[in-house]
DNA sequence: AGCACGCCGACT
DNA sequence: GTCGGCGTGCTC
């Protein structure tokens, strides 16, 4: 169930009234999986208010709540001496009205329950619950003679922990028949079993030392004037324990000090955020373009789409820097959202080079304590500017100004697994629509989805100049993408055609690699690579070498009897990985990290006569030293910025030019600045351009003409060098000539012709199970189900293409339809309780990866 | 999720 | 006949 008309619930949310304390109830929705419904819980002490997080008694344990609705009568049908007390107030005063609307949009569009959509809103944390755990029990004189081998796998579990303590589930993970071996290891009072209380984030709360200043210090030891002399210096106001430590004193002179009156001392709240202040930097000239696009920008009022399309070194960020100036000058909020946060170091300096300590960064790798210390900052409604990742569109801005999408094309906007499996450009849309602000998608290659709403609307204003339809649609109207049942007037398209300071693109050399071949280069570098990197050195320039893969090479296989080796536990080969010379050997599969030792032997034949196929990041890096052993590398993948802060740490060390090649995949492609690189060299665009999904091509040539714009954006003209084995490939030809407009054109044409997106919708059915029969059953189970849908296509069902992962059975169903047909989708909660517990199902809406 | 209630197979 | 498996359903 969704809970339509929560919202107008919210709305009309009652005033403070403290004294019918005793006549109240309040309706909530607790986070529980199998508990759906609204739960009436009794006040007496606590003021609760609709949208406060609570924690409440729930069966046995204490789980998080959200206040929906306060009621002056309980349920005529429940027993009141069934209603439990709501246990505390975890955070008050939330959910503005058009984020309650946003959250339920979302749980509508994407299937997914209201309490869900709520949880990856919040900081983890907020929606605390309790936890069964078992912990050994001390100096017991019970016998570990006569155990089961489950109860002895477990004690030895236990064991092995230092506080000899695990939680319930884990040990279910890790122990088959561990509900058993539990029971049995309790009886004998070996171990024991205890719930442990949710731990809710608290604000971290500080004493502070305020100076009251009376003038007259008349009765105080020279000690104590000694104190207040250092508080007076130090702006009269200090964290206790800072002060304690200056002074060397105890905190019960301040005691005295605070009995006399001349101090306060109270508890403040900290915030656990790191603000680093970085040199000031004034707004840059911009150019004819940008200053158009600025303008537009700066004028629109209330809910308007803009997208930025400019060109690779056009200079967006600037745009958006003086866009936003303006804003937080009204006292409203900014939201720029970026595809991964770690890869932008550099857009994060500059918005703070800009906006100092008004800009604060938001995204899942920070701790849990500073996600929550963020958070509560972000509610108190001061102007600001977040920078974030996904889940930044859900940051609780009240006054909400403006939101940012960078590198709209990225496909890490998209969360395909869990469940709500959201695009935050079609989230942050409804968000601009609920809260009257613009929408700013900036990208060098907007994706079709984008281009055909902006650009169809711009046609459609131009050639009609009459709005169409009202854009307050009602919350649950089915809108696709949020687009196209909206107002045209609100789509705005800005291009930016050139870079910066008149910088030509840097020109596109392919080389055939066939050819190389033919002509006895069998190197993975062609000549003209080759000479490009010799030259590198010698005119003092540094370049980037694109790989699409990261470790060393995709598969390992014997000469003599062809095995390949595999994954135990996945339906894929293991790549080879080496992390530096003398580093062990090892064999990794990318889907579930499982690794081994590179064997000296074919496990099959025995023979010692293993090879490597394909190239990855390590392979290239190798090859480089081999043959070009005077460049200086540095390796840029998930292998060698695994570490926090290793991104910025080794870009910092490029940029000092301590390496002439920076040698990586996918991660080089977003959004780097590096003005001082001049080549940019693809080792295999081949591997790009042959993936079996629709979007193949579109995202090849994105990728390609990302990490082709990341050569000369300095002085000097960059050159650019994709080595490929099919040349005459469209998406090649497109790259080379920097010809977005003809490529999306073309591509467009064929998704029209077989209603993929942006002309179709598409949702995926992905079903797993540890058993490959009960999935594949269930799976022509549904699909039948499925096949009486009129106007929609279903695809499958079908093995996904790696079948196993992780020893899980996969299984697709993909659904396809206009986007104007009104089908008749099953209540997909139904389906899901239909369904075999051992299958687990996940409805990804508008699905990006089929992987 | 966590836990209780309740129905079928191998043990005293 | 009972113990104990885990399938089903409830939690204000």
């Amino acid at each position: 169930m969704y809970l339509r008309g929560l919202e107008s619930s919210i709305v009309v949310a009652e005033p403070r009234v403290p004294f019918q304390v005793s006549s109240r109830w309040i309706e909530v929705l607790v986070d529980c999986p199998g508990a759906q419904g609204i739960y009436t819980y009794k006040l007496t002490a606590l003021d609760v208010q609709p949208g406060d997080i609570l924690s409440v008694p729930f069966g046995t344990s204490q789980v998080g709540a959200i206040a929906i609705r306060l009621v002056s009568q309980p349920p005529a049908d429940l027993a009141p001496d069934k209603i439990k007390e709501v246990t505390d107030v975890v955070s008050a005063g939330f959910f503005p009205v058009g984020y309650w609307q946003l959250l339920n949009r979302i749980a509508e569009y994407y299937y997914t329950p209201l309490i869900q959509v709520i949880r990856v809103a919040l900081p983890p944390g907020l929606l605390g619950r309790s936890q069964r755990r078992i912990r050994l029990v001390k100096n017991t004189n019970s016998s570990t003679q006569f155990l089961t081998p489950a109860a002895r796998q477990i004690l030895e579990l236990l064991q092995a922990q230092s506080q000899g303590d695990y939680s319930f589930t884990h040990i279910q993970r890790q122990v088959k028949g561990a509900y058993r071996g539990v029971r049995e290891l309790l009886r004998s009072h070996l171990i024991e079993s205890y719930l442990e209380p949710p731990r809710l984030s608290k604000p971290k709360l500080q004493k502070a030392v305020t100076l009251v200043d009376t003038g007259l210090e008349g009765d105080v030891t020279s000690r104590q004037r000694e104190i207040l002399e250092v508080l007076r210096r130090r702006g009269g106001d200090m964290w206790l324990s800072e002060l304690l430590q200056i002074c060397s004193t105890s905190s019960a002179t301040l005691k005295a000090l605070e009995q006399k009156g001349y101090v306060v001392i109270q508890e403040r709240e900290v915030l656990r955020i790191e603000r680093d202040s970085i040199v000031q930097e004034q707004p840059k000239t911009l150019t004819q373009a940008q200053s158009q696009a600025l303008e537009t920008i700066i004028k629109l009022d209330g809910y308007a789409q803009v997208l930025l399309h400019g060109v690779t070194g056009s200079g967006k960020t600037e745009v958006y820097l003086q866009a936003i100036a303006p804003l937080l000058n009204q006292g409203k909020s900014a939201l720029v959202l970026v595809p991964e946060i770690g890869l932008t170091p550099q857009l994060t300096d500059r918005f703070r080079a800009r906006f100092g300590n008004k800009v604060c960064v938001y995204h899942s790798a920070l701790s849990d304590g500073e996600r929550y210390d963020t958070w509560r900052q972000m509610l108190a409604g001061e102007p600001q500017v977040v920078i974030g990742t996904r889940s930044a569109v859900f940051a609780p801005l009240p006054h909400l100004g403006l939101i940012i999408l960078d590198e709209e094309h990225d496909s890490s906007f998209k969360q395909d697994q869990p469940i709500p499996t959201y695009h935050a450009r079609t989230v942050a849309t409804w968000r601009a629509e609920l809260e009257h602000c613009p929408l700013v998608l900036g990208s060098a290659t907007p994706s079709l989805e984008t281009w055909v709403e902006v650009r169809s609307e711009e046609t459609k204003k131009r050639e009609e100049s009459t709005p169409i339809t009202d854009y307050r649609l009602p919350i649950n109207a089915s809108c696709y993408n949020g687009g196209h049942l909206r107002n045209a007037l609100a789509s705005h398209y800005l291009s930016l055609p050139e870079r910066i300071q008149s910088r030509p693109l840097p020109p596109v050399e392919i080389v055939d690699m066939r050819q190389e071949l033919q002509q006895g280069n069998r190197s993975i570098f062609s000549r003209t690579l080759q000479s490009a990197l010799e030259q590198l050195q010698e005119r003092e320039q540094q370049g980037i070498l694109f790989i699409h893969r990261r470790g060393h090479s995709t598969f390992v296989s014997c000469r003599s009897c062809g095995y390949v080796i595999e994954c135990p536990h996945c339906d894929v080969s293991l790549a080879y990985h080496q992390t530096e010379e003398n580093a062990p050997e090892i064999l990794r599969c990318h889907y579930c990290n499982y690794a081994q030792l590179h064997p000296r032997n074919c496990p099959e034949c025995s023979s010692p006569y293993l090879k490597f196929f394909g190239s990855g990041t390590q392979r290239v890096t190798q090859e480089l030293a081999r043959q070009f052993p005077q460049l200086r590398i540095i390796r840029f993948d998930s292998d060698t910025t695994r570490t926090k802060g290793a991104h910025r740490t080794l870009l910092t060390r490029f940029a000092n030019r301590e390496a002439d090649l920076l040698v990586g995949t996918q991660m080089l492609t977003k959004g780097l600045d590096l003005p001082q690189v001049t080549l940019v060299g693809v080792v295999a665009a081949d591997g790009l351009l042959h993936l079996a999904d629709y979007r193949a091509a579109e995202r090849a040539f994105q990728t390609l003409t990302q990490v082709a714009g990341r050569a000369g954006r300095g002085e000097d003209p960059g050159r650019v060098i994709v080595q490929t084995y099919s040349p005459e490939h469209p998406v090649i030809q497109a790259v080379q000539q920097h010809a977005y407009e003809a490529f999306t054109t073309a591509e467009l044409e064929q998704r029209a012709a077989l209603n993929y997106p942006p002309y179709g919708r598409l949702i995926l059915l992905r079903l797993s199970s540890t058993d490959p029969a009960m999935v594949e059953s269930t799976a022509q189970q549904i699909a039948t189900q499925l096949n009486s849908i009129s106007e929609c296509e279903i695809l499958g069902p079908a093995p996904a293409s790696v079948f196993r992962v992780s020893n899980r059975y996969r299984w697709q169903i993909l659904l396809k339809f206009l986007p104007t047909a009104q089908i008749e989708l099953p209540d997909w909660e139904d389906v899901r309780s239909q369904i075999p517990t051992s299958v687990s199902l996940t409805i990804d809406v508008d699905p990006l990866n089929f992987m």
